[in-house]
DNA sequence: ATGGTTGTATAACAA
């Protein structure tokens, strides 16, 4: 072997090399979520978000879309690999990787439950990450509410089987569920409501077992809503809101947790979804 | 206010 790098090598120095870093640089790597309540109809919000932001993962729910007509290339023409779970109309999830995805899994895979799109995970740069939107539950005893609990149920054994492959995770979405009083505008109104009840805590909490609520480990005392009703009337500006959005992670990851941020920006942008971003940045 | 708004199978739905 002689002395001389090879091309990818040299291509490598001043990006990867270390000795070319700053003192206390650390790679860092930033996982978002956002429900887009449509991916197409959120198109301009997303590309200069993502501009903007620059996630290495960002999970979507509410693509409302199938996956021949969903908008692959502008995200791809900005780096990233996308991996897509849709239907038409309703429901749908996607993970925007700034590295392949791999070992991409969909869906519940329970023949008592509609195989609707919620679900997809993927590994990315060795973290298994987790995306779902869970279902909504329209109204207490309804026919969905009882499928949003048989959902969860569903999805806690299913979130089980993925931690067992030993990796690093982090469980991302909207998960339809504001499971404390500090997470909801008026608890005492809302409780027993869809969003927020009982029955869905405990479900929740079950689902959850031992990950870390990123957003709540540090920020205990805010509320960090993430969705704003649009059938209310300056929600956001009245603090009228829920937080809904999450990012969960392993412990061995939350001990690296730097930030979660709630963008409050893109829900005020024009055309806006329900909710806004999720960013947890991990060090 | 059994209201309000937004998106998609543009007619009722779901949220």
């Amino acid at each position: 072997m002689n002395g001389s790098p090879s091309p990818a090598e040299r291509g490598r120095v001043g990006v990867g090399a270390s000795a070319a870093l700053p003192t206390g640089y650390t790679a860092t790597v930033k996982i978002a979520t956002f429900n887009a309540a449509s991916v197409r109809a959120r198109l301009p919000i997303l590309l200069d978000w993502l501009a903007t932001n620059e996630p290495d993962v960002l999970g979507i729910q509410e693509t409302k879309v199938e996956d021949a007509k969903f908008p692959r290339e502008e995200f791809e023409e900005l780096g990233y690999h996308v991996a897509v779970n849709g239907q038409k109309s309703w429901n749908g999830v996607c993970l925007l990787t700034r590295e392949p995805a791999e070992d991409v899994a969909k869906g519940l895979g329970d023949p008592l439950l509609p195989e609707d799109a919620r679900l997809i995970a993927a590994t990315v740069a060795g973290v298994r990450v987790v995306n779902t939107y869970v279902p909504n539950g329209t109204s207490v005893g309804s026919d969905k509410w009882v499928y949003k609990l048989r959902w969860m149920e569903r999805f806690a054994a299913v979130l089980a089987a993925e931690r067992a492959k030993g990796l690093p995770l982090v469980w991302i979405g909207d998960v339809n569920v504001a499971p404390t009083p500090l997470d909801v505008y008026d608890s005492p109104r809302l409780k027993g409501g869809v969003g927020h009840h009982p029955e869905e805590f405990v479900r929740l909490e079950r689902i959850v077992g031992d990950l870390v609520d990123c957003y709540r480990r540090l920020h205990p005392n805010e509320p960090g809503y993430t969705f704003w009703d649009f059938t209310i009337p300056n929600a956001l500006k009245r603090r009228m809101g829920w937080r809904i959005d999450h990012v969960y992670a392993t412990t061995d990851l939350a001990e690296r947790l730097l930030s979660v941020d709630v963008d409050l920006d893109a829900r005020q942008a024009e055309r806006p979804s329900d909710h806004t971003f999720v960013t947890a940045t991990f060090g």
